[in-house]
DNA sequence: GAGGTTTTGTATCATTTTGTAACAGATCTG
DNA sequence: CAGATCTGTTACAAAATGATACAAAACCTC
């Protein structure tokens, strides 16, 4: 059987932009806390993520939230639905995006290299999508907190000789909501996460993986 | 703000064919339980079902499994992602399908209009699959089940004058691995919405929807 | 259609996760 | 700096869901 790797989620592009060297559009910047979109608006850019750390939410009218995804350095975000944003979008640190006109995508203007760059990235996005339904909708809390770490860890990890340290730059709440648990759950996870020496917690923005391998069997959830 | 509708997930497209007129593929066959594809295939053709209904699945190594989406006339299914499928895919009901070469879709090869249209349902599948992530995120089980009745009921229902009629052709336990719970919670909450007088269990493929306001108000989860 | 197998429904019990609340620690503001 | 306001942690109670067991129904297969 081909293994599903439920922690490939994030793991999504190069960080190399795409953009072709020619004519090349702006750079824009977004500051932290900032809004790049709303669901509802119209869409004009696709945004590459070149540094920083976007959020990309949905809301329910009660007031609840699933965080779609964090867009790291790499990630390609906006794509449309019928010409609509279908997320928010906000930076959660200071931010630089590389902007590709929506019509490169849909109607194939400009540069043909880009055009197919950015349809990869809309395939590979529906992929990642599938492994986190998998995380939603079978994983346990240790499970999901386990994966989330794994992926933040390979993908952002700094590398620390022995250990590999992880900057957080989301809230519990945001991990909650992308996990699909409550803020006392990723609490009570990451304590036990620490209990077990399985990571340090520096400070509430910075853990450390201390054993890779046993937060990969977590997150696999082998009973074994 | 702008309202997510929840049950909007598989209501994708419309089931009117994408197919040009000239140089069309044959239509193909798959008979109930036999396999379109499995997960780490190649991917040569996408599908657009023409009838019947298919059923994506993931696995886990240890047997969990998460049904990523069912596909019901009008769908397409197959995307690729790095050139692989990464679902398996077979049919719960005798379906026929109409193929489109993955170089329409990828390299723009033939008629451009159904390149546009594939890319059109590529874009579609993700904002689809952003509702399903706050279903199995934040959704509680009798929001998920009447979630899921409610698209059924709007997508594939039969009119019987004043009450809508729905074929399950999928299995308690298909529904249970879309919907992030075990089979036991499906029929404890069928069961539940029979007794309230919500909907009607004719047989155990086929329920009728009683009351589908009262249905849509609970798949919004109203604490109201 | 008989006999066996699988699926479904129901009840009970166990476990996990959530909700609540109190408190600690940060961060913000004037 | 002091007070106010978030955010995060912890403990305990409550609720929801899952696991188990078993009976009933549906479905093969011969």
């Amino acid at each position: 059987m081909y293994v599903t790797n439920p922690a490939e989620y994030l793991a999504k592009m190069p960080v190399r932009t795409l953009a072709s060297s020619g004519a090349k559009t702006a750079e824009a910047r977004l500051k932290a806390g900032h809004y790049l979109y709303f669901e509802g608006d119209q869409v004009d850019w696709l945004y590459q993520v070149t540094s920083g750390v976007l959020r990309l939410t949905r809301l329910l009218e009660d007031g609840r939230r699933q965080v779609i995804a964090f867009g790291y350095p790499g990630d390609i975000v906006g794509f449309p639905s019928a010409g609509l944003h279908h997320t928010d979008c906000d930076a959660l640190v200071d931010a630089r995006l590389q902007p590709y006109r929506r019509s490169v995508l849909e109607n194939g203007e400009g540069d043909p290299k880009l055009h197919h760059a950015l349809l990869q990235a809309a395939l590979c996005e529906i992929s990642a999508m599938q492994d986190h339904f998998m995380m939603l909708g079978r994983k346990s809390a240790v499970e999901k907190v386990a994966s989330f770490l794994c992926v933040l860890s390979d993908r952002v990890g700094e590398d620390l000789g022995e250990h590999t340290q992880v900057n957080l730059p989301m809230s519990r709440a945001d991990i909650a909501d992308f996990l699909g648990l409550t803020t006392e759950t990723i609490s009570r996870t990451f304590t036990q996460l620490r209990k077990s020496g399985i990571i340090a917690i520096n400070n509430i923005h910075t853990i450390v993986v201390l054993r890779p391998d046993t937060l990969l069997t977590l997150s696999l959830g082998d009973r074994n």
